[in-house]
Formats: C-alpha cells, structure tokens, sequence
DNA sequence: TCAAGAAACGGAGGCACCTCCGATTATCTT
DNA sequence: AAGATAATCGGAGGTGCCTCCGTTTCTTGA
C-alpha cells in the first residue's frame, strides 16, 4: 500500500519527546505566571528535569515558548467554558467563566512585553485566539438567554467591552479584586430584566 | 558663609568620569548604529577603554544608555539645522537638513525595539523630541519662506508628515536611496511656485 | 526478539548580562 | 603642598542565553 503523504501535516513525535514537551509546557506556564517573561529557561528545563537543549529543540526562542503556552491557556479557557455549561445553569456557568477569564488574564499580565513581541512577530497567533474567546463568550450568552436567565438584549461585544476594560486597566494592588466586582456587576446587570427575574 | 544649596540641580561630574561618560556615548551610538539594539554593551565598554563596572554606573540599565544616545542626536540633528542655515542659502539649508534627518532615521530603525521599551517608560522623552524637531524644521522652513526661495503657503505639518512616512516605509535595501529621492521630490515641490522662481 | 538507524537527549562551552567591592584617582581642606 | 575624603574605576564572579555534538533511547522491520 504506498501511500503518497509527503505533506505528512505534523510528524508525529517519538514517546519521550512529546512526554517531554508537554512537561515542559506545564512548568513554563506556572514559571511565567509566577516570574513574568523574564523566567530563566534553565530554570524551566531543570524543573521538567530535562537539559537545556531538549527546550531549545522544542522551542526555539523564548517567544517560540511563550506562544504554545499562551495558545494551551486560551485553549484550556474556551474548553471551560463547554465544562461549566454542562454542569451549572447557563447564567451560573457564564458568571464563573467570566471570573475564570480576569484569572486568565490576570496571568497574562505579568508577560505582556514577551506577548508583545509575539505580536510583532506573528499577529495572527491574537487573530486566532480572540476568535476563540469571542466564541466560548457568545456560547456561554446564546444559552444563558435561551434559557431566559439573562436579558435578551444583550450584544457580545459590549461585554467584550468590559472584559478588556480589565485588561487595560491599571496594575494596582487590588486590581484583581476590582476586577472580580466588576465582572458580578456586570452579571447583575444581564439578569436585570431577564425573563427569569420578571417572571 | 553656610549656604542652603541642597538642591542641587545636577552635581558636577568629576573630570575622569566625564570624559568617559562621553567617551561611552560616542562609542555606543556607533555600536548602535551598526548593530542595531542588541549591540554588546561589554563590547561598547572594551572599545570605549573602560571597565564594565563603569558602563553600568552611568548608565544602570541599557534603555538609559539608549535614552541618552537617543537624545544627543536629536540634539545634534536639530544644533545641524542652524549650523546649516548659517552657510547656506536658506533652500539649500533645509535640503540638506532633510537629507541628514534621513540619516538619523536610518541609524534608528535598527534600534527599534529598544525605543519601544524606552517610550513605554519614559513617553516624556519623546515628547521633547519630536519637538525638537518640529521646531528646528520650523525655523529652516521660515527662513526659506521669507527668503522666497521655496513658496510660502506650505505647512510644517505637511513636510512632517511625509517625512513620517519615510520612518514607516518598508524596510528594503534601496530604503535610504528610496528616501533621498523622496526628500528632493519635496523639495522640488516646495521651490516650485516660490518668489524666485516666478521672477 | 533483536539489530540498525533515526530521533531525541543533555550538558559543556562560549558569550553577554549585571552586581559588588577593593584599588585607584580627583578634589577639597588645612 | 600634602593628607583626607569622597567619588570613580574596573574586573572577577555568578547567572542566563544559546549552540553544538557525542551519547542514549525509541521505533521499525525482518
């Protein structure tokens, strides 16, 4: 059976190798959320107890890193929000995702320079991931008005609106708290007038 | 006589340590300049006969040695403009001064990324010298004007603009050539329609 | 199951960053 | 003029970056 599959899409990784990056992801996202883009890569490749050329193999810039942990965290944002709309009521579960998204963001914070330069570099890599958010969002509302727990009225892109009203907003100590009130104020806002609390 | 002078505005330099403050602005433009932003700041420190130590004295981080490079040249650029316009016919002042503020935009765009960190933290630096450098245009452009050697009805803020556009333009390898071209088509049009072409 | 070849590993090495502090001046005081 | 004082010099040293390549481990095919 000869098979042509020269365009072979992604060459599958041997069993270590991909063992190895993964453990490498993990780590990196916890060392650049602790310590920021600055993070040593030594550092990194000691905690996932690999060498330092084994990173380098996989990832070769810092922003090469960056950029995968960057990709798996909004990932992991979008998948929850299918999670939490199987498990809570619509309005429960877009009320906990938005709490989950300044978390999200709150991380992405300490790095804004290493993102920065990823955006010079590749744009596309933000095109891709605020599509994604965009949608988990418009999900999450879809069926939170559906179900008459929100008001019908409400448009994706001004809630999109508040959201990165967070992520501008000055890096003051308690800018996480206010940014968690925000987002209940916000949610009190959708259930105003909603068939639910009319009813 | 007990004099109050705590505030004193800038404490003046001892002779050695001037003399290489100096010494390391003028080796580091060139660095720079050749390099780009990622010039090796041990290397500067080398060329210029000093220790690392002292480099990093005056300079603690390197976005202050790229701030301060950054303005001296500014200062130089715009000191060229009177310079020029005290030996040349006014038009030919402002020619030449175009073609020198080509130059200096040359000697920036591989520094690039080391200005966007530096105008994060410091936008006021910026301010000064965009400036410094509308005001010494003015002065070529006034002196021009009312020697009727280029025609009186054209606006600092339209040559800025086309000289903004030369900093934005791709960077291909016939950029400066492109740009030097440019600049005389400008001013080919400034002369156009003046006094002393009608004559 | 085993051997050969491909792929991945990992750390030594060279360079740059930046800090720290004893040695070395320049400037001030008497 | 010569010592006292304060500022400056300069480089050793610890850390991180990144490359290179000999060694180890996985996968495949017989």
């Amino acid at each position: 059976m000869k098979e042509a599959k020269p365009p072979a899409p992604a060459k599958r990784l041997r069993a270590d190798a991909s063992r190895n990056r993964e453990k490498l992801i993990g780590i990196a996202a916890i060392e650049f959320a602790e310590r920021g883009g600055s993070a040593s890569l030594e550092e990194i490749a000691r905690k996932a107890g690999v060498g330092i050329g084994t990173l380098y193999r996989h990832f070769p810039t810092r922003e090469h890193l960056v950029e995968v942990v960057y990709r798996r965290e909004v990932e992991v944002l979008c998948a929850a929000a299918d999670e939490l709309a199987q498990h809570n009521a619509p309005d429960v579960a877009l009320a906990e995702w938005m709490q989950r998204f300044v978390d999200y963001i709150a991380a992405k914070r300490g790095m804004a320079n290493s993102l920065r330069i990823l955006f010079d570099a590749n744009s596309e890599v933000f095109a891709n991931t605020s599509g994604m958010i965009a949608s988990a969002l418009q999900r999450l509302v879809d069926a939170a008005v559906a179900d008459g727990s929100i008001r019908s009225d409400v448009d994706i892109s001004d809630i999109s609106q508040a959201l990165s009203g967070i992520y501008s907003a000055p890096d003051t100590p308690d800018w996480r708290d206010r940014s968690r009130r925000l987002v209940s104020l916000l949610m009190d806002g959708l259930r105003w007038g909603s068939a639910r609390s009319r009813r």
